[in-house]
DNA sequence: CAGACAGCCTGACGTCGCGTCAGGGTCAAG
DNA sequence: CTTGACCCTGACGCGACGTCAGGCTGTCTG
């Protein structure tokens, strides 16, 4: 299988100019000719024109892609996963910007304006410390949701009936705590919160104290969870909420 | 407060340089200028430097940069609902990226070699519908995740509530229904699978058939939603997925 | 008060990654 | 045998700066 100038350019959304250029500077060239002098790439053409044009993507000069693929010591395999580490990191890079654009809307709506410092640190190197707490704002991107996904990964449907059983279970003795009037800081209560705390570490990812605060005062912020805790009994979103914070705050002051 | 060019520079992690060529083609000029000629940035020059950043990141020519921060019809917040969304549509993109580079790793430890087409999806236009197709399936950054999160972020705990109640009457006809032998793929079946599916369009965001297919293979394939209805009854995971992709096909044949 | 040194200024040329003609050959279809 | 789509090789242009060069400013130090 071969293709012409103008069948790989569509193929890989690219001009023929761009291709000629990389042909020129010695970056992509067609393994053959045509008698007609018509340039003709094959698959191993396609394979490194794909490698080009992801590196190109993230910002390399082509001269150190050239570098990048012509090293004999850089297997495919290699390229593919630095290209994924470097993907990544730019989806982080993304993702914090639009929290920063997202930051800028809600100051600007609630009268608030920020410092210079905070609108430009986005901007930086990437690897302010006050970025990189932001970043760790934002589920669905921490180390913790990372840590899960490897986890959970490997389950099988009987540890998630098991998984689901256990939270159950535990959701079950809150509400029978409440129900029985024991106050929300007890002692009682805490240890329930630990054990909740704990099962969350077990089974998705490392949950610290202050982490399981973050968790506790969701359950009253956000309506879905409430939800989820006031459907077992009403009250019980609070009740859980104050036993969580309050069992951190034992733990941490312990 | 003003600032000078090297002070700025270093804030908003630019080169001096930077700022020269934009104060020279108009695009952020000082407020003011020192008697000795040095340039003087004021608050309003950080604003506008930042949106210019913004933009520049995005990758649009300065020149377009200009006119539309030059726009007197375009306020500050359009700005920022513009860059919101052209950030989300990067983030789109580097996702679907970073799944090429997944499939590929995938598709070489399995001996697999893709097709040129598949290898090259991702670099087109950034419109064609297999990239579509792909990006829908990473949940949390589709249209339909988006709409959900707009839709959703006004429900009250009532609200909530009531859908979870919703959601819970037509999983328990769907056990009934498994448990009388109803088969599967059959009108009665069926029929609940639309009203699922009209459900989901209700309450969280458009849900054609298509996609509501796509959910039903998901809970056959992914564990969490397997054991979230092996949980009601045996079977049922496999029942629902069923009867909503026989719904799906009855509605786009007929 | 000299001088040293960091920081500022304005040209002016260089670079990278192509876009965009110009001028001309190739090839399958009608 | 022409037409039109596609290919070739220069060659120039451009956007967004990088990188000197040559010179002024401002502050601190001895």
């Amino acid at each position: 299988m071969s293709w012409t100038v103008g069948e790989l350019a569509r193929l890989a959304g690219v001009t023929v100019r761009t291709l000629h250029h990389y042909d020129r500077i010695g970056l992509v060239r067609p393994s053959e000719r045509t008698s007609a002098g018509y340039r003709s790439y094959d698959l191993r053409d396609l394979d490194r024109l794909q490698q080009v044009l992801v590196y190109r993507e993230l910002g390399f000069p082509l001269e150190e892609v050239a570098t990048l693929l012509d090293d004999p010591d850089a297997d495919p395999a290699a390229h593919l996963r630095r290209q994924h580490r470097l993907l990544r990191e730019r989806l982080e890079r993304t993702q914090a910007m639009v929290a920063a654009v997202e930051k800028e809307m809600e100051a600007r709506q609630m009268g608030i304006s920020l410092t210079p410092e905070e609108r430009f640190e986005v901007f930086g190197d990437g690897f302010s410390e006050e970025y990189q707490a932001e970043a760790e704002e934002r589920w669905c991107d921490t180390e913790a949701w990372a840590q899960s996904q490897r986890r959970t990964s490997a389950y099988t449907k009987d540890d998630w009936v098991r998984i689901k059983a256990e939270g159950e279970d535990v959701e079950r003795r809150f509400a029978a705590a409440l129900a029985d009037g024991v106050p929300a800081d007890s002692p009682a209560a805490m240890d329930l919160a630990e054990e909740h705390r704990q099962q969350i570490s077990r089974n998705f990812y490392d949950c610290p104290p202050e982490m399981h605060a973050g968790l506790g005062r969701m359950y009253v912020e956000d309506e879905r969870f409430t939800a989820h805790y006031e459907q077992i009994a009403p009250g019980l979103a609070e009740y859980v909420s104050t036993a969580v914070q309050a069992n951190a705050a034992r733990r941490s002051a312990g």
